[in-house]
DNA sequence: AGCGGAATCG
DNA sequence: CGATTCCGCT
């Protein structure tokens, strides 16, 4: 039956979309290959064909527009099948996805959503399967250990729309540098290099792994859904890919640019794994697979703080790492990387002059895409004043050391933006880093949302207690009253409780 | 425009 | 389960 459907779109062939088969249904259905939306959003986004259509949101991590609306209904309706597809039964397929984590909407902005960091999976890197053993699930390229490199395929050059081939990871780097393959476990990562001189490129990818199951225990009960992200940021090359983690340009970019992210796709934090495409196995209990660069973690969890700190995204899906710690909110660095943050940049008035126009028809897509921009298009760089999330944090950071209060810093911050979510909750991470004597987390949390810990005061806990599990999901910690409220009482501790080392910080200097 | 309940489908 | 469809409400 559905075979009926034009194919045009999709490649068949193997699947090639550019999701390898273990990537589409996790856990359900397993035969069955159907695309997710925000799958196929996430594949519109990456191609520069539709840019028209939809587009990553420059300056915001994750967030897209959707430009035309009918049209990507209409494309959408293509690919199931489903020709009376429309922009209102896809936004609402899309909303399913606020309580999921995946999506939520920025709010104001027409038409503007945004990734959750944190809680996606992110098909294409398949390398964050990796399991000891090394099985990774058909198409999945063997697992790079290295974070610094992960060689995406090069681009996708072609054929945007279809194909590419789920193996064409290179995975050549397996090796990890260097770095311990041993143990996973203490690879604290001390990073004290922060590099980022120019070159190194924001866009690094790192894996993630955190689950704690490794480390807890063994509760291998993982049963989440997936989660699983991977950070990339890009750099400014703007269109090519520039954000999209999916292809990500292997070359580091000339700089000539400056580093600074402009639209990351995505990024990926697990909170644990539970997506292997094995159930059977734990991912990554060798803890061999994966090294992290330190410097790549950092940047990455600073990356996380700052968007979870954006976005009002609960603190409860910020990462956990087993051995490190995030850098509180040091989202304000050194020069340099303040530098990079603090400064936002814009492309130019959609002009689109550069952008292409023509996009020919539809997804059918020609395969000649030139892969590089033409163009940096010159960008207008503007401190950010306003809604810096960097110095918010640290402002209120300092309120709070002095206060204990958490005033808002004088910036102030605009209704939304400013928001800060309740509590974070100290136990965020569990378990190695801190010694802290909670061991609570063993449980769950990781879909209990927020509630951090049990505190007393928390009133929220207590409603989310009460509510049925269904409700309880939908929390929003975008504007939720409570949560700002609670903000305004609470304080951050992202890391502020525990031994403040982290050794991650190390980024201090 | 956007939200979300409800029923339903595959 | 994840969408699709429909729809009333804001």
């Amino acid at each position: 039956m559905k075979a009926g459907c034009s194919i045009v779109e999709k490649p068949e062939g193997g699947g090639g979309y550019q999701f390898p088969d273990w990537a589409y249904k996790t856990e359900s259905s397993p035969g069955s290959r159907q695309i997710q939306l925000w799958h196929f959003i996430l594949e519109l986004l990456q191609k520069e064909e539709f840019r028209h259509v939809i587009a990553w949101q420059q300056g915001e991590y994750g967030e897209f527009v959707i430009k035309d609306p009918d049209e990507v209904a209409r494309l959408w309706g293509r690919r199931k099948c489903k020709p009376q597809m429309n922009y209102d039964k896809l936004s609402r397929a899309l909303r399913y996805y606020y309580n999921k984590r995946i999506l939520h909407k920025t709010k104001g902005k027409r038409f503007t959503y945004k990734f959750n960091f944190n809680k996606l999976v992110m098909p294409n890197y398949p390398f964050i399967n990796i399991r000891s053993s090394g099985v990774v699930p058909q198409s999945a390229p063997p697992v790079p250990t290295a974070s610094s490199r992960f060689h995406f395929p090069p681009l996708d050059t072609h054929s945007p729309t279809n194909d590419v081939q789920p193996g064409r990871f290179s995975a050549s780097s397996l090796t990890a540098s260097g770095q311990e393959s041993g143990n996973g476990t203490d690879r604290k990562a001390e990073l004290p290099e922060l590099e980022d001189g120019s070159t190194t490129d924001w866009r690094r990818g790192v894996d993630l792994l955190s689950s704690r199951s490794a480390v807890g225990g063994g509760i291998g009960h993982q049963k989440r859904k997936p989660d699983i992200m991977l950070p990339l940021f890009t750099r400014p090359g703007m269109y090519p890919d520039p954000h999209s983690p999916f292809a990500v340009s292997p070359l580091p970019g000339r700089g000539g640019v400056l580093n600074v992210p402009l639209s990351p796709a995505l990024s990926l934090t697990p909170t644990i794994f539970s997506y292997s495409p094995s159930p059977g196995l734990s991912p990554f209990t060798s803890s061999s697979c994966f090294s992290f660069n330190p410097e790549e973690m950092k940047h990455y969890l600073h990356s996380q703080a700052c968007s979870v700190f954006n976005y009002h995204l609960s603190p409860r899906t910020f990462p956990r790492y087993p051995g490190l710690m995030v850098p509180p909110l040091q989202c304000q660095m050194h020069p340099e990387e303040s530098a990079q943050f603090s400064i936002k940049l814009q492309p130019p008035p959609a002009g689109r002059k550069n952008r292409e126009r023509v996009e020919s028809s539809e997804e059918s897509a020609p395969v000649t895409a030139p892969t590089m921009a033409p163009v940096p298009p010159r960008i207008k760089v503007e401190p950010a004043s306003d809604k810096d999330p960097e110095s918010l944090r640290q402002l209120v950071r300092e309120e709070e050391r002095s206060h204990g209060e958490g005033a808002v810093p004088s910036r102030t911050i605009d209704e939304e933006k400013g928001t800060v979510f309740a509590r974070p909750a100290a136990p965020v991470w569990p378990s190695l880093s801190m010694s802290t004597p909670s061991e609570e987390p063993l449980e769950v949390t990781e879909d209990s949302e927020d509630r951090p810990g049990r505190e007393p005061s928390a009133p929220e806990k207590k409603e989310d207690a009460l509510m049925p599990p269904k409700l309880r999901l939908k929390r929003r910690w975008n504007d939720d009253p409570e949560a700002r409220e609670l903000s305004k009482n609470g304080k951050f501790l992202w890391s502020g409780s525990g031994p403040q080392g982290l050794a991650t910080a190390a980024a201090d200097a």
